[in-house]
DNA sequence: TCAAAAGTGTTGGTGATACACCCATGG
DNA sequence: CCATGGGTGTATCACCAACACTTTTGA
């Protein structure tokens, strides 16, 4: 690697000390399952934090770009591609990690959990109750909990939480998600009211089935709505 | 530094590659002069830039925490301490940099001018209107937007613009600063009620001085209302 | 017929916008 | 006395929150 001779006190250190940091990336991966939102997490093999619940991450590679770094972790781990994920913050104390200097971007994304299928042989890889977590391996709580805070903002204005549900749910289905991910209960009259003015959702003229009660109609989010405004920045 | 064993893909490249990634950290430092939003750039004086606007930044060192990274370019460049900062998000385009990899974490800082002196020898560092910047260095015109749209959404709700104006100000300035930010003008009257309800004004029974027409009242930041939640999360 | 959830409208409050005139000061 | 910006109030509108009863289905 050539010299980067744009920054200012190279000259302090020798070069191989500015390579001395690692970086890595963290996906919480949200997912939503029996009235719950859920997590997937790991344990963790290192001894400092053995035992403990830790989040999906990887080292960034030389020649991968950042995102691309977060979708392989994703993809390798759940096996989808075409999911959601959003960077969120970049955690770089400098002990945040016990085996050296590890400065981690954190990525959001939602998936439906019905969707794929777990190895689930891996260290316990599975779908945890976000609200029973209460510590984590790292700072991995940390960046789970500022995770969460971006996706309460961010289910205020933009349609995503449709990546959690199945292709076809019910309003009450995704009312039930609003209240997991806001954790508060929403009034359904009100509810309603709003997904249909913002003009969100598709009326497939389907009722649910199975239900012991009278069933729902079933809905699409309206997609063609939210032309693809691939944003890639990083 | 010890082998990292808790990510996935260690054994696939030597531990050295994965420390071929730089990290760097760029600062976007607004100021408010003469009615307009201004930017803190430097000349760039790498080859495949020469001469154009770039951002300040620095390579992050082995033993300083991400935060204290941007803090440190931006006391070195100003001479500030106390300022406003907030990190944005992480860039990292495998090409972005032609010297090498380099993934760079952008912050954003709102400081007042007057408050202090540039070293202004130093490859023309100055004080730039931001309308007025059409292209930078490397990717930093997409840092400078991705800034500027973060603090456009912030100062909706956040009472951070006073970082941009000295101790005492007029409600003509803050308005000024307000219509600068978000390139749109304002009705006055609405403008000083919404100041008025929110509280975020202390009346400092001063006027103005030397103002050629009737002078405005002078307020300060009413800073007691905000206890300081430092939120140290990377 | 009962339980359980679906479906449906109205009202009041609050905050945002639009808008025009008189006032104080310096030149 | 004139030019410049300071200072003020009201009407309207859109949005949000609160709230209760009837309907449909399966058991």
């Amino acid at each position: 690697m050539k010299q980067i001779s744009r920054f200012s006190h190279f000259g302090e250190l020798s070069d191989k000390d500015y390579f001395r940091i690692a970086l890595s990336v963290d996906c919480v991966i949200f997912g939503f399952e029996d009235d719950e939102l859920k997590v997937l997490v790991i344990k963790c093999n290192i001894k400092e934090y053995k035992g403990m619940w830790s989040l999906l991450g990887d080292l960034v590679r030389p020649d991968e770009d950042l995102d691309s770094a977060s979708y392989r972790i994703l993809k390798d781990r759940t096996g989808l591609d075409d999911v959601y994920l959003e960077q969120v913050q970049t955690f770089g104390k400098v002990n945040r990690h016990p085996a050296g200097r590890v400065i981690t971007t954190a990525y959001f994304s939602l998936v439906n959990i019905k969707d794929h299928q777990l190895k689930l042989s891996d260290n316990e890889l599975h779908w945890h109750p976000v609200k029973e977590i209460a510590e984590m391996a790292f700072d991995h709580k940390n960046i789970l909990d500022t995770c969460l805070e971006r996706l309460r903002e961010k289910i205020q204005d933009h349609p995503v939480v449709f990546n959690l549900l199945p292709k076809k749910f019910s309003l009450r289905e995704l009312q039930s998600v609003y209240e997991a991910v806001l954790n508060c209960e929403l009034d359904r009259r009100n509810f309603r009211k709003k997904f249909f003015m913002m003009d969100w959702l598709i009326d497939l003229n389907e009722l649910e089935e199975d239900v012991p009660h009278r069933p729902g109609k079933l809905y699409k989010f309206n997609a063609a709505k939210f032309a693809k405004k691939t944003k890639k920045v990083s």
